[in-house]
This record gives C-alpha cells, sequence and structure tokens, in this order.
RNA sequence: UCCUCAAUAGCUCAGUUGGUAGAGCAUGCGGCUGUUAACCGCAGGGUCGUUGGUUCGAGUCCAACUUGAGGAG
C-alpha cells in the first residue's frame, strides 16, 4: 500500500470500517490515538508498554516539545520516533490547541501567535510555518495543520474570520511541508498532512470551511472545535452536518474525543481516528473504564475487594492485581498506581476500537452500538 | 516536691482588645474530552482537657484539678 492511501473495507450505515498506510506501518481503522503529549505517555507508561496495550498509533504535541526539550533536539537525536523508541505510526498536533488552552498567554494576528511559555514565560512565536518545521523536526507521519480552536458558543462574525484564517493558514502549511520534506536532511521525507474543520456550532459555517479545505485534496481531514463547551448532542449534530462534506475516500479524525460513548457514536457517524486525554487523565484520578461503566477507584466501597477492575479484561493490570491493591496504591500516592491504572485504560481504549472493528467487520456494529454506546459512559 | 509551657476537628495547628470556632492534611463523594491537570471542586466532622468563678457574654480572663513536654532540686 502507498503511503498516504485510506482504503476503504467496509463500511455499515455511515460507520467506517479502513485501513490506512504511512511511513512506519498501516493503521487499521477506526482506531484511538494514545496520547503522549511531550513523547511520554503519562503514568510511566513507555513506547514498548504502548505496543502491549494494542497502541497502533502514538500522538504527540508540538508546542510541548518545542518547549522542552526543543525540536532542533529532538531531530539531533534522530527524530522523535527514535528519541522515544516508538517505531509505529505517530501524529503530531500542531500547537493550534495550545492557542485556545493557554488563552491568558496569547496574542493571535495573521502570521501567526504569540505564546507565553507555559515553563519559563518566554516569548514564543508559532504560526504555520513555524508549526511544520517543529513538525518536520520531530518527524511524525502525520502532521496536523495550525489552525485556530474557538471555544463554543463564540459569536458568528467571529467564527467566520477565524475559519478564513485557518483556510489560509492550512494554506501556508501545506506549502511550507512540501517544502520541508523536499530538503535533504529531512526526518520524515514522507509527513502527510491534515486539515482541520472549524466552524463552532454553526451548521453553514463548519460546511463552508470544511469544502474549503477539502479543495486542498490533502490525505486526512479532522473536525476541531468540538467537546469544548458544546453539549454532546451539539457535537453529535455538528458531525451529522458536516461529514457528509468531508471527502468519502479520506480518513476522517475527531479531535480530542472523548468518551467510549464519544468514540462509537463517533463511529457510526463516520469518524475513523479519534484521540483524548481521557484514558490516561482519569486513570490518574481513579476514574477506570469498564464494559459496565464507569468506576472510581478511590470509593470506599473498594477497599476490600480483591476482584480486578473488570472481571475477564486480559489488561497486564487486571491479569494480575485487585481492586483493593490499586485502591490502597492511589491513596497512597505510589507512583505505581498510575502506571497500573492508565494501563488499564489505554488497553480499554484499544480494547474498545479492535471490538469496533470486528463488529463493523462482522456487520453487527449496530448490535454493539445499542448494547454499548449508553452503558459505557454511565457510574457503577 | 517545685517552676515553666501546653491541652481547640481523626492528625498538625490558627484563633485578633472577651461577642458561641477556622486552615492544611486525612476521610467521604464528584468532576476531568487535539494534557499548563499525581489535578480541581464539594461535603461531613469540634460540650475548644475537666470543674468552678468573673462577666450581659469566656476557646480567649481567674482558680483548682487532670494529662503531657521541658526545667530545677
Amino acid at each position: 500500500m502507498q503511503i498516504g492511501t485510506f482504503q476503504l473495507l467496509k463500511t455499515e450505515g455511515n460507520a467506517r470500517r479502513g485501513v490506512f498506510c504511512t511511513a512506519h506501518g498501516t493503521v487499521q481503522t477506526p482506531v484511538f490515538q494514545n496520547v503522549g503529549t511531550a513523547g511520554a505517555i503519562k503514568g510511566a507508561v513507555d513506547a514498548f508498554d504502548l505496543k502491549e496495550l494494542g497502541c497502533q498509533i502514538e500522538l504527540s504535541n508540538t508546542y510541548h516539545l518545542h518547549v522542552r526539550p526543543g525540536d532542533q533536539i529532538v531531530k539531533q537525536m534522530g527524530g522523535l520516533h527514535r528519541f522515544m523508541r516508538w517505531d509505529g505510526p505517530m501524529l503530531t498536533d500542531s500547537g493550534g490547541f495550545q492557542v485556545f488552552s493557554l488563552a491568558t498567554l496569547r496574542k493571535i494576528k495573521e502570521e501567526g501567535v504569540t505564546f507565553h511559555s507555559h515553563v519559563d514565560g518566554r516569548k514564543i512565536f508559532m504560526g504555520p510555518e513555524e508549526s511544520m518545521h517543529i513538525q518536520s523536526n520531530l518527524g511524525s507521519d502525520i502532521a496536523m495543520a495550525f489552525d485556530e480552536c474557538i471555544e463554543n458558543p463564540a459569536p458568528r462574525e467571529y467564527v467566520k474570520d477565524s475559519i478564513d484564517r485557518t483556510t489560509r493558514w492550512l494554506k501556508r502549511c501545506k506549502t511550507e511541508l512540501d517544502r520541508l520534506n523536499s530538503l535533504p536532511d529531512t526526518v520524515n521525507p514522507h509527513q502527510m498532512l491534515f486539515g482541520i474543520n472549524q466552524g463552532g456550532t454553526y451548521d453553514d459555517l463548519r460546511i463552508e470551511h470544511m469544502q474549503q479545505i477539502a479543495e486542498l485534496d490533502l490525505p486526512g481531514y479532522t473536525i476541531g472545535g468540538l467537546a469544548v463547551g458544546e453539549s454532546t448532542e451539539v457535537m453529535y449534530h455538528i458531525l451529522d452536518v458536516v461529514l457528509p462534506h468531508a471527502p468519502a475516500n479520506k480518513p476522517r479524525y475527531l479531535m480530542g474525543v472523548g468518551t467510549p460513548s464519544n468514540i462509537i457514536e463517533g463511529v457510526a457517524r463516520g469518524v475513523d481516528f479519534f484521540d483524548c486525554v481521557m484514558p490516561t487523565r482519569n486513570a490518574r484520578h481513579g476514574h477506570l473504564f469498564t464494559h459496565n461503566g464507569i468506576l472510581n477507584i478511590m470509593n470506599a466501597k473498594y477497599q476490600t475487594d480483591d476482584r480486578p477492575i473488570e472481571e475477564g479484561c486480559q489488561c497486564p493490570t487486571c491479569r494480575r492485581f485487585s481492586r483493593a491493591y490499586l485502591r490502597h496504591l492511589l491513596k497512597s500516592g505510589e507512583m505505581l498506581s498510575q502506571r497500573l491504572l492508565v494501563m488499564h485504560n489505554l488497553w480499554f481504549y484499544n480494547h474498545l476500537m479492535q471490538e469496533i472493528r470486528d463488529a463493523l467487520d462482522n456487520g453487527t456494529f449496530a448490535a454493539f452500538r445499542a448494547e454499548y454506546s449508553d452503558k459505557m459512559s454511565k457510574r457503577i
């Protein structure tokens, strides 16, 4: 398979089963990208653990790696794959989300954004070219466009200006990445660019923007600016409205989403790629995912519970340790608790995607959705 | 035996010139959606060592006692 091609294997309703080819191997979709922002999965999980947890594709962040250790350093060390010893597919986010989440520390202009580093306060300028340059130095397989993510709800006039700017930025990203990929010392000459759709909660702006970016014929398209303040129903509505306008022969990536239910509902609407900090962050905070819902391992009722987090789960944690022990570790502040809990949640997410792919292969996704969509995100 | 200091939430401690008590931690529960998050929020919990006294009113002032920590002999 040629790098950058997306092959649709099967569909069920709007849901898609596919395979996407990168310079570091193929990705079976729908897929959940495991988040390792600074080149590390929070909770003391490394690249070799990721393999064992069923991770197909790892995600890191442009801004964070630019601040520390510096993308030049990463390039000097042979690129991020070699630096962190992950030899599989990798996507890097562009820093666009940090423009949003570090809002108090930034100023947006046509050329780009001036940040103040959250680490030492120094001024950092990042625009489309800078983001591409950094991602090129990191050498990921998929680079994300440098976009503007805005809060929902936002005034219509602002959103309109913002999507026009994001489109201009996208064109600059494409031009710059093409140039960087052709340089002789580039880390990953097969690095691809995914465009990001914005438009807030306005149906027509979402569609207009998707049509604009689809013209660039990029290898993948992303829905951004969701799960940032709007209700779940609105998020699903936007997916319903915009995905029919995304190129059918390219993968669709819903950024930053979400709960197991969000993922099942996203797949049902035609999403192929997901990523979210939820399995890792929530694990560190004691919230664990199971097929029957979410349990909080901190709850007193688990103090003497000798069962695993989920009966029948084959993850490294559930094969060995009891709820009682995990609760003790977390309450005691032991670092081991983070590692064991994060491994369970990542296994759960990666395994969930495998179950979804199996269901699509077997034509039973509708039944899978009916059984689990609500159940998995309820508290138990 | 005497002197000094201390005694307030499960723990460690705040508590202004007397106006019926607060914090941190712990405990219980919740939140977390392209990670500034081993984080954030909420809640429960106290006859202020005991007994008296002064006062309109005492955790705060006085006395005795109890317990503890220092010190003297």
